[in-house]
DNA sequence: CATGAATGAGTCTTCATTCAT
DNA sequence: CATGAATGAAGACTCATTCAT
């Protein structure tokens, strides 16, 4: 009833009224992360927050609404920080290092969160409402596809990468990272997992779309494809 | 109205034969597309099929088989496909090609069935149901592991790669670029936008993951296997 | 498949017809016996006959309908037997003895039947339907009354005794009886159990009915008058 | 709609209490004792007592233990009651008498509740739910066997009846007599009416059980004990 | 006669949302 | 602000009944 104490700042106000907004909005966060938005009630979301069934509805309008603040919260600083690397000027190699340490942090700092968001945003057709939250979560790519298009003309990524995919592959990437944590796939005994994931993360993105003469001999106007390969000390021959 | 006529063709496409439990899939799947699992009522999907309400019941016991039948015939093919190349003999840098292509060609003969797979498959939590789901579709995961770990022995592949994060980020890309697609990110007027999509996903990735000296800077090789990863069978020493 | 000639003249017919609509009647007590008429579906009833779910609507306009036969057929025979010795010629006390014999051997006979019969004939509420059964079932009640009035008459019973609620006493004593079988309270290992209690039942019941000086201190003559009863001739006058 | 009375009258009796769930009982009783509870609807008992359709659900799981709450409430005190008459001390006549007593008055009191008890209790087979009825229903009997057995002990009943059958007998007649008042086929135009069956019934019954030369010719005093009778706890010589 | 697919009205149950206290 | 009882629309599921073959 009173280990709010961190966040109430957040939410403003009183410090009592975000009291008590800031548990609604975890406990949301948490059950969301559990059950999912569909396979949650807000009975559950009181409950897990220790408050009155109808206390809910004097912060939030709605179940929507709710899902929507929980959105806000947890993807609106995410995106902020994202586009703020994008935008930011410096190396391209720089800014996808720094995207894949926004991501990866967040997750560190509330794995929960990430879960919702990973989970409920832009994946939920659910005509008509979920739409900003599609908008927003393609805005971001849209975001790094402008990033990539720039580097491209600066000659800091392959020419022939199209920018949009390049932006869908990375977010791609770390979403799917994310989700091999989220999943128990990789789990994570020291905090070390998630600095190594970060860095192939980045790495490997980085040297596939990176100019460079390390392409294996990329030619996909013939699709050649195979042969040629020469590892520098490999193993089988 | 003009929903009539994809009714109808959806319908009584073939008509006369007694097929409506393939009829009702159909729909199932359309409406899925359309609406996701939790958005869509047993009567839309009766409407779309064209047929009475209590033939969905008789072909499928509940709401959620009729979804876990779309969800295996959607998948289970994929998953074949994506197996026999994943365990087949051959190059890394083919295999990896072909999954692209298996994804990308499931989604041009199909693509409302991906957009169900890529929308509900693993992403729903729902307590208990969804498991089998979820299950299969980290299966697909460890598979992929598996293939990379074998290819890092034979060199092809760079050795400080953790093989499920390999595993992760292709298919991570793979579906993100197909998200692209479904959301509209990336427009489809031609078809060679799809054949241009795969080519720069796997050969982008490969470019990441293949040993050569065009790595950046990385200079993190040290710390390889050190934790927190799970491979299912960790045969490399 | 073949043993239903006794009673295939009874449903007419060919013959095969007889066999069949006789096999789904079969069912239907069993099944009826066994979960009673609400919590069987006529699919049960085809299964357990070992039809074509659409066969049993050949021989029966419904489900009602089926058991009302299923009530006609098992409850049939036993009202006209009870009628022809309430009616008969003879004393009481032997009409009495051979009541119980009736219900008791229907037991013997067809447990199930007579299961059916106590479990769902005279105790549904059920709107409308089932007035026809409640009515044959008060009938047979309102049979008896007549037979222990016309026995105060000539002094075969007490005379102070309502012969409705002589009526009453003496098949809800037999109906408890049979429930007693029925429920598993009395098990029967051998046939004479049923006998015993045949034997039991009408004595008991003999000796409560019968005038006689047995009687422990009854003090009740009093109030007599009362509900529609008129006993011929008080005992007090 | 004159029955938006009878509405009324049970809902608003007194109103503003909050004790809606009594409302809501009350309500369920009045309809399952008018139309049985399978052919009760839900929104018959919202409806009877007054309340919305959703507030049954606030109050009780489901319709079974809605229907389990009235069994428990009609059935709890009239069982207690029978059973400390059962297990008290005292002469076996006034027990009887103080059994007839205690279902005599429960119908007076509430007699609606005692049709539900009548109609619904021991009755139904329905698979799984209705056994916990069923046991409290056979409880009672095996109680009263008890009861019996001891008498025969002492010599207050006849030591060549079947104890477990005498208790069927007891309760068979009640219920019967009871079913004669429900079904109208004894009317109750004044109170008294009540008053004689309870005598009669009870009357009638010792008679036909106490020891006393009253007994007709039976010829059967041997055979006892002899088999398929379970006592509970044969404690007899 | 037989079959079992097809129909759809009837019910239960859930749960977001409101409201009186 | 807090509370939790009250509301009722929405939707899954059942199953008696019909019908084409």
């Amino acid at each position: 009833m009173s280990q709010q104490q961190g966040k109430s700042a957040a939410a403003g106000g009183t410090g009592r009224e975000g009291d008590r907004r800031h548990t609604i909005l975890r406990a949301a966060i948490d059950v969301f992360a559990r059950k999912g938005y569909h396979g949650c009630r807000i009975a559950d979301v009181a409950r897990e927050a220790g408050v009155a069934y109808g206390l809910v509805y004097h912060y939030f309008k709605n179940k929507d609404e709710l899902l929507e603040t929980v959105f806000e919260t947890g993807w609106g600083g995410f995106v902020s920080r994202m586009r703020s690397v994008a935008q930011s000027e410096g190396a391209l190699e720089d800014k996808v290092r720094r995207i894949a340490d926004v991501a990866i942090e967040a997750y560190r700092v509330d794995p929960r969160a990430v879960r919702v968001l990973i989970l409920e945003i832009a994946r939920n057709p659910s005509g008509g409402r979920g739409i900003s939250r599609q908008h927003v979560f393609l805005d971001i790519i849209r975001l790094a596809a402008d990033m990539f298009a720039k580097a491209q003309e600066s000659g800091e990524v392959r020419k022939d990468l199209d920018p949009m995919l390049a932006a869908a592959l990375l977010f791609g990437a770390i979403e799917m990272g994310l989700t091999a944590f989220v999943s128990g796939l990789i789990d994570i005994k020291n905090p070390e997992a998630l600095d190594r994931a970060k860095l192939q993360l980045s790495e490997t993105f980085l040297r596939g779309v990176l100019p460079g003469a390390a392409s294996p001999e990329v030619s996909w106007k013939q699709e050649k494809s195979s042969s040629g390969i020469k590892p520098k000390e490999g193993r089988g021959s």
